[in-house]
DNA sequence: TTACTGACATATA
DNA sequence: ATATATGCCAGTA
């Protein structure tokens, strides 16, 4: 069954929820997995909509730098970043240190 | 309808 | 190395 079948959003949403406990990827990853690397700020606008997604993990989606972008949209302010070190990763000043570490691509990961 | 914006990334200067 | 410009697609004004 072709994946493609289904619409980009919905493609991120489950790349999103399929990212695992105490890992990050970015929207260029996840972008490039699905064939549009550059389309990397859909995948952002895609996370914008996840409100209606309760299964994506949001917070575990961060930009190439590993800085927390996205951080700004979420509820409170340091909510984000209280989830990541909660998974035992380190996010000093919204951004995630040993991202190497923590990185976790769909395109390796999942093959 | 067109124009601008947006959780990014890559290319060029 | 930093700064500026462009691309991607969808949503909103």
């Amino acid at each position: 069954m072709k994946p493609e079948n289904k619409n980009f959003f919905e493609r991120v949403y489950e790349v999103a929820k399929l990212i695992p406990y105490g890992r990050v990827t970015s929207y260029g990853a996840i972008a490039k997995y699905l064939g549009a690397a550059r389309s990397a700020r859909m995948v952002g606008w895609a996370m914008n909509s996840s409100g209606k997604h309760e299964d994506v993990h949001a917070h575990r989606v961060v930009n190439k730098k590993g800085l927390l972008t996205g951080k700004h949209h979420f509820q409170g302010t340091n909510l984000m970043q209280q989830l990541l070190e909660s998974e035992g990763i380190e996010v000093i000043d919204n951004q995630i240190q040993n991202l190497e570490k923590h990185f976790w691509d769909p395109a390796t990961e999942l093959s």
